[in-house]
RNA sequence: GUCCCCGUAGCAUAAUUGGAUAAUGCAAUCCCCUCCUAAGGGAUAGAUUGGCGGUUCGACUCCGUCCGGGGACGCCA
């Protein structure tokens, strides 16, 4: 519908050129919008707003003279001047039927589209650290990174969704130790745990498994342990060189294979337990990369090669440096300690470089906002690699700030004290926590009233669309009670009998779908597609109190069903989109 | 201190990315089940879009500045 009016404008604007009102070498883009007003038509243009300038007239004169010049359309019933000159298109009614069919042949592929051209698009988002199991705020991502994903993919991207596995540094060290120590405690060994260690209770049980399994094994006396490890921050120590004494005490004590042993059992058990639990989420992934595959196949070294070769790697006190200040970042960054270990920044550095080699066209990564300051030097690395910049796309999701009522919830992973992602969805529902993180803008703040979210009121706002697609389902089967059956062509013929204002609304807004869904994806803004169905789901319950489908009149009670079926469809088809149930019945 | 994000009705969020009278849900007041689930609907009230300047036909949106909230500034990940 847009496209045809824009080829109408098109010839206006040539009229208007050989005419010698317009100078030939102006291309004006012509921005076509929908209303927000039924007063003000179906579409509008602000094209005389645009050109008034170099047409030197004022807009309205100008839209008068567009209006003369524009070619005759069936599809378009009368055209108006607005405001300060906005012209404004009225579409037959005629023409606005055509949707219902439409999304009746389309079924649950109507709305989609092939506008990504089968462009390939990575997303990698949560890869949250295996080090224990997913709270509250990796949920935001995880719902908000798999909508984008399969909004790109309705859109028709060839999308792969990713999860980064940090499955080796420091941190997994911390995690690898901490099992140790409460291991040594389920031994019967008197352990001070360390400040800085995982206190969480699944340590715990992870540790109380590894002694059921094995025994003694990894047992060694608490004495040679604490010996000669520098105090804790509590003891008036350090409790960074506390923890990283007492991690290589771990491997010289349990030597390379059992430590590795102690490693892979809290990782494999964590990260299989956050695998369960967004699949539960209802959130799959093509792919989870492993960090330490980077190291394993020399991919972390190909890639400081490379930086090497295009000139961009020094060396000062003892480490490796990335001159990532000649490119844009703030200052440059170690990528190889002198200690001889890479950071996590180098591993990131080949693991963009693996995408690239993996040939995707657009790389979109979906960090947590207090990731921001990292972007500059992922930008530098993709350069000084001489990538196409452009390709990548960083998209940041603000912290979900809990509350308990008024009482601000304090979460770490570290100190233990947080709230589950399980948790949540076990509290709230899967459907509606899902329904609650995409509702809001991505980068937008977010405070989360645990109190509010739990208390099973209908404040709920999914319960509201969800009920407008039970009710629908409600009424086909009053149709099946009443010894009725649907005539889903007499309904078709008969959809000019839908004329009251309650059925061209929702006519209207079932008409936007796929322009909605098109720009929910491309502008990576799901909580467009939310707000629409929450529109058309209260279209849908005005119609409802103000009308009775089960009329009498077949041809009337048939087109009804049609609309309320097509309304149905749409619901179905955005609900599924984002990965939220359609129940038959609530 | 430097940099980034945010500030919209009492609360939580929108606003077709610079368009027309700033929208929706909760909360408040009133009304609607002899009727397809009232987990619904209708009506009323509620806003100087944090403040002040600027850019233009037109600003919640862009620029400057100030105020307030959050975050980032490691040879951590």
């Amino acid at each position: 519908m847009k496209q045809k009016l824009e080829t109408l404008l098109q010839h206006v604007i040539a009229s208007l050129k050989s005419e010698g009102i317009l100078d030939q070498e102006i291309m004006p883009k012509i921005n076509i919008e929908r209303t927000k007003d039924a007063k003000h038509g179906d579409f509008a243009t602000n094209l005389a707003l645009v050109l008034a300038k170099p047409a030197k007239t004022n807009p309205r004169q100008l839209a008068d003279k567009i209006i003369l010049l524009l070619p005759e359309d069936s599809l378009v019933s009368k055209v108006e001047i607005a405001g300060p000159g906005f012209i404004n298109f009225f579409i037959t009614a005629d023409s606005q039927f055509q949707i219902i069919k439409q999304i009746h042949d389309g079924g649950q592929n109507f709305g989609l589209s092939q506008i990504g051209n089968g462009k390939k698009v990575q997303v990698e988002f949560v890869s949250a650290n295996p080090t224990g199991p997913l709270h509250v705020g990796h949920g935001r991502g995880a719902a908000y990174g798999s909508a984008v994903a399969d909004l790109l993919h309705a859109v028709g991207f060839d999308v792969s969704k990713e999860y980064y596995v940090n499955d080796a540094g420091r941190q997994m060290d911390i995690l690898a130790t901490s099992i140790w120590l409460r291991y040594l405690e389920e031994c019967g060994e008197v352990v001070v745990f360390p400040s800085n260690g995982y206190r969480g209770e699944y340590i715990r049980d992870i540790a109380f498994n590894i002694h059921k399994n094995s025994g003694n094994e990894y047992r060694h006396p608490v004495e040679l342990v604490t010996e000669d490890i520098p105090a804790d921050e509590p003891q008036g120590g350090d409790k960074e060189l506390h923890i990283d004494a007492l991690i290589s005490r771990a491997k010289t004590l349990l030597g390379q294979s059992l430590y590795r042993d102690l490693f892979q059992a809290g990782l494999t058990v964590i990260l299989d337990d956050i695998k369960d639990d967004l699949e539960e989420f209802g959130v799959s992934y093509q792919e989870w990369f492993s960090e330490r595959s980077l190291m394993e196949d020399n991919s972390i070294k190909d890639a400081l090669n490379r930086l090497d070769t295009a000139g961009y790697i020094y060396e000062k006190d003892g480490a490796t440096w990335f001159a990532s200040s000649q490119l844009g970042d703030e200052k440059d960054r170690v990528v190889v300690r002198d200690n001889g270990q890479s950071t996590y920044f180098a591993s990131d550095i080949a693991y963009h470089m693996n995408k690239l080699d993996r040939g995707f066209d657009q790389i979109i990564n979906i960090w947590g906002a207090d990731h921001h300051g990292y972007i500059p030097r992922v930008r530098a690395a993709m350069r000084a690699l001489g990538a196409d910049e452009s390709k990548l796309k960083v998209l940041l999701v603000q912290f979900a700030i809990l509350y308990r009522g008024t009482e601000k919830v304090p979460m770490s992973t570290r100190s233990g004290e947080f709230v589950t992602l399980r948790q949540l969805r076990s509290e709230v529902g899967t459907d509606a926590a899902r329904f609650f993180y995409v509702m809001r803008k991505s980068e937008q703040h977010m405070d989360f009233d645990l109190k509010l979210a739990t208390s099973k009121t209908n404040e709920n706002p999914v319960f509201y669309v969800q009920y407008a697609h039970a009710r629908v389902c409600s009424v086909l089967r009053q149709l099946d009670e009443k010894g009725l059956k649907r005539n889903l062509n007499l309904g078709m013929d008969n959809l000019d009998k839908l004329t009251e204002s309650h059925e061209t609304a929702l006519i209207t807004l079932l008409s936007k779908y796929p322009e909605t869904l098109e720009k929910s994806a491309l502008q990576y803004e799901p909580h467009q597609l939310i707000h629409y169905l929450r529109d058309l789901a209260n279209s849908f319950h005005t119609y409802y109190n103000a009308h009775q489908f089960l009329v009498d009149d077949e041809a009337v009670r048939n087109a009804r069903l049609n609309l309320i079926c097509a309304a149905k469809q749409v619901l179905s088809n955005g609900l599924s989109l984002l990965n939220i149930n359609t129940p038959e019945s609530m």
